[in-house]
DNA sequence: CTTCAAAATAAAGTCAATTCACATTTCGGA
DNA sequence: TCCGAAATGTGAATTGACTTTATTTTGAAG
C-alpha cells in the first residue's frame, strides 16, 4: 500500500502545494510562474503537469483545503445555533466569508472562479462545484434545523431554500472579491439584508402563492 | 463631429468585432486565435489591440451588446407585466436567461465571465458588472411596480429586493453554463422554485423579524 | 497641393503556460 | 541480485497572446 513510490509521489505533491500556496500568497497569482513554483518545490516544471493539469488547477487545490475546513467550520456552527432564524443563518453566511480571506487574497479568489468556469471539467474544477453544491447542502441543513425548531414554515424545501441563500452569499462575494476597493463591512451588510428579506419574504400575503410549482 | 476618419473607426471596429462574433461561434473562444479574427477582419494583429486591450475583452464587448438588447427586452415586458407576483417576477428572469443563449454558447459564457473576473478593471470588464448592476436595477423596477400594485409587501428595499433576485437568477445561470450537460428545462425549473421560496419567505411568522437591519 | 499627426501595418520580439520526447527511477518477478 | 516494464521526472521546444518598433497610409487643415 505505502511503497516508496506512493510516499514519494505524496510528499511531491504535499511540497508544490506548499511552495505554490506561499508564492500565491506574497506575489499574487499572476506574477508567480509556473516554473518558480517547480523551483522552489526542487521539481521540474513538467513534474507539476504530472499531479497538477494547470497552473490553475493548483489554485484550486488550495482552495479545496479551504473548502474542507469552512465546512467543518460550519458544522459546529449548526451544532450550537439558536436565536432568530435570520441571524441564524446570517451567522452561517458570515463564517463562509470571514474564512474565506483567511489565506486567500481577492486576487486568488478571482482567479480561482475563473479557472473553475474555463475548466469546469478538470478534477479540481468539478471540485470547486463540488465544494459549492456541500456548502449549499450545509445550509440546507440549518434550514432544516430551524424548520424542526418551529422557526421556519415546514412546507419549504430546505434544499431549494439552502441553494439560493447560499447562491446570494456567493453572487455578493462574487461582487465583493470584482472590486478591489469594496469593503468586507458592505459585504456584510448586504448579505444582513438580504438574508432577513429572505427569511421575510417579499409577498403581500401567503395565500395566493401557488403550494408547489 | 463626423469625419470620415471616425466613420472608418467605427467601421474597422465592427468589422473586428463581427469578425470575432462569427469566429468565437463557429469555433468557440478558445480555439479562436486572434490573428484569425485579424485576418477575417482584413486588419493587422496590432490593430485589434488598438480597439481592445486583449481577446476576453472582445468577448466581453460582444456580451455588452447583448446585454442593451436584453434590457430593452425586460422593459418592454415590465410595460406590460402582469398577473400575479412571483410569475411576473420568474418571467422577467427567464427572459433574461432565454436571450443569454441566442447568440452566445455556454462556452462563451464561461470565458466571458471568467474575463471579467480576471479582468475586472479593464473598460469592458467593468461594463460587464455595470450591465449586471444595471439588471438588478431592472429587477427592482418590477419589484417597486408590483409594490405599488399591491402585490408585494410595500416596506421591503425593492433595490435589496432586486439585487437579491438578480444574484439567484445569475447564480444558477452560472451553474448552468458551468456544466455542460445541465438542459435550460433544469434552470427554469430551479429558478421557478426559488423565485416563489423568495416571494412567499422562509419565516415561519412575519412579525417575529426585525423591521430593518 | 503640401504638410502633419493620428492611426494602421507587418514583422520581429517577449513572455509564460503547456507539451513532449527522452532519461531516470521504481517495482515485481526470475 | 538482476532485468524489463511501467511510472515518473525533466527541461527544451512549442504555442499563442500580447508588445514593440520602424515604416507607411491617409484624413484634415492651411
Amino acid at each position: 500500500m505505502t511503497g516508496l513510490r506512493e510516499r514519494q509521489k505524496a510528499g511531491r505533491r504535499r511540497d508544490i502545494l506548499a511552495a505554490a500556496s506561499q508564492l500565491f500568497a506574497k506575489q499574487g497569482f499572476a506574477d508567480t510562474s509556473v516554473e518558480t513554483i517547480a523551483a522552489k518545490a526542487e521539481v521540474g516544471t513538467g513534474t507539476v503537469y504530472n499531479y497538477f493539469s494547470s497552473k490553475g488547477d493548483l489554485l484550486m487545490a488550495l482552495v479545496a483545503l479551504d473548502g474542507e475546513q469552512v465546512r467543518a467550520k460550519g458544522k459546529r456552527y449548526i451544532a450550537g445555533v439558536g436565536g432568530d432564524p435570520a441571524t441564524a443563518l446570517y451567522g452561517l453566511l458570515s463564517i463562509y466569508i470571514d474564512h474565506s480571506l483567511v489565506h486567500l487574497t481577492k486576487e486568488l479568489w478571482r482567479n480561482a472562479m475563473a479557472t473553475a468556469l474555463t475548466q469546469a471539467d478538470s478534477p479540481f474544477g468539478l471540485g470547486y462545484f463540488e465544494n459549492d453544491r456541500l456548502l449549499a447542502e450545509q445550509v440546507a441543513e440549518l434550514v432544516m434545523v430551524l424548520q424542526t425548531a418551529g422557526h421556519l414554515r415546514i412546507e419549504i424545501d430546505a434544499g431549494q431554500a439552502g441553494s439560493a441563500l447560499f447562491i446570494i452569499v456567493n453572487g455578493l462575494f462574487m461582487q465583493f472579491v470584482a472590486q478591489e476597493k469594496m469593503p468586507k463591512t458592505l459585504l456584510h451588510a448586504r448579505l444582513r439584508s438580504q438574508v432577513e428579506i429572505f427569511v421575510a419574504g417579499i409577498g403581500a400575503a401567503r395565500e395566493p402563492q401557488r403550494r408547489r410549482a
